[in-house]
DNA sequence: CTGGCGGGTGGCACCGAGTGCCGCTTAGCG
DNA sequence: CGCTAAGCGGCACTCGGTGCCACCCGCCAG
């Protein structure tokens, strides 16, 4: 089992039974067999241990934006999604947890608001592509922002439900982007 | 002139001449002529010096929320957001320095994102009122994220714009609005 | 076999943010 | 005049994060 890896299970686990605040590096560094030093070439913040893999989706998303066809970003983002975003369901479990402590720890939810911020910029140059205007156009990043919103909440209702399943993370998914796409009033 | 609003425009002073990174607490506190300790007592932290204010809408959003009248969240947020954000022309200034801070400074931005939550619960639950649905039901959640991230992105246009005013900014959030009532297809 | 080379490691010292504790001043009041 | 209470701020401490450097170990050249 490679360091990074063995870290960032060793830190969820300490994470869930002790808190986060509450489980300092050295903990981490040390439940992991390794030096504190060593932990901060693995992961630059105590925070990204469990933000980590959360954004490796961005390369995908990218990817999956691309492969869309059509000049209507709503259907490709919902599509670049849906594709982006399948779990089996071995994963689920982890997941919880993570969204789990993004969700109530604020400073990880801070964190990943900044993140999220190259998801929002892709979304705007897509749409900005689809629909012809400047990607620096209102509308083009009202959209970016939009949909990341709109993916946060779904990832928070989804959390919310205990038993829901990756095709229930599928239906708020399309629950949203239909809501997206006509309108709220 | 309060301690308080002396640290603050101090503060902002100092960020401005020599990054928020590279301006230590302890310069804040020795320019406002106060203690280390004190400037903590006023403030819980660094972070919140930039952001202290930009909240108190927080109170005038729900209540400018709880005077529209009618069953459309959306025309109901516009106008209350209309009400709460009206600057005189002597504050621009200052609300463009706190929004380029806000905006280049990764930590200031990802703190800014927490004060946010609870305008998108208090955004939520006024359309799941006027909805007549559950407020924790996706549809009123997404609203409320999917709003204040329109609002964002309004705020983010409005300082991209070097030379836009009061009213600008108002333009902006109908346009943003528009779009949110229309949907993006 | 030996001596140099390079990458991963981790100890050490340091910085800055944030906190608890406590002694000091000062204003207000009996 | 003395007492009290509140604001102030120094001091010491914790913890996250960083720069520096010595060390270990596998590798290759001589």
């Amino acid at each position: 089992m490679p360091v990074a890896q063995r870290l960032e299970h060793v830190a969820l686990e300490l994470f869930a039974t002790q808190g986060f605040d509450e489980t300092t590096v050295d903990e981490l560094a040390a439940a992991g067999g390794v030096g504190r030093r060593t932990f901060f070439r693995y992961f630059p913040t105590k925070l990204d241990v469990v933000l980590g893999e959360l954004d490796e989706g961005l390369a995908g998303l990218v990817l999956a934006l691309g492969e869309q066809p059509g000049d209507d970003p709503v259907a490709a983002a919902r599509a670049a999604f849906l594709a982006v975003n399948r779990y089996a369901d071995v994963e689920l479990p982890a997941l919880r947890r993570r969204l789990g402590l993004i969700e109530d720890v604020p400073e990880l939810a801070a964190r990943a608001t900044v993140r999220y911020r190259d998801w929002e910029s892709a979304l705007a140059a897509d749409a900005a592509r689809r629909w012809d205007v400047d990607a620096a156009s209102l509308r083009a990043q009202v959209f970016g922002r939009v949909v990341v919103a709109a993916m946060r909440a779904v990832f928070s209702a989804w959390h919310a439900r205990p038993e829901a399943d990756a095709d229930a993370l599928g239906a708020l998914v399309d629950e949203a982007f239909d809501a997206l796409a006509r309108g709220f009033s």
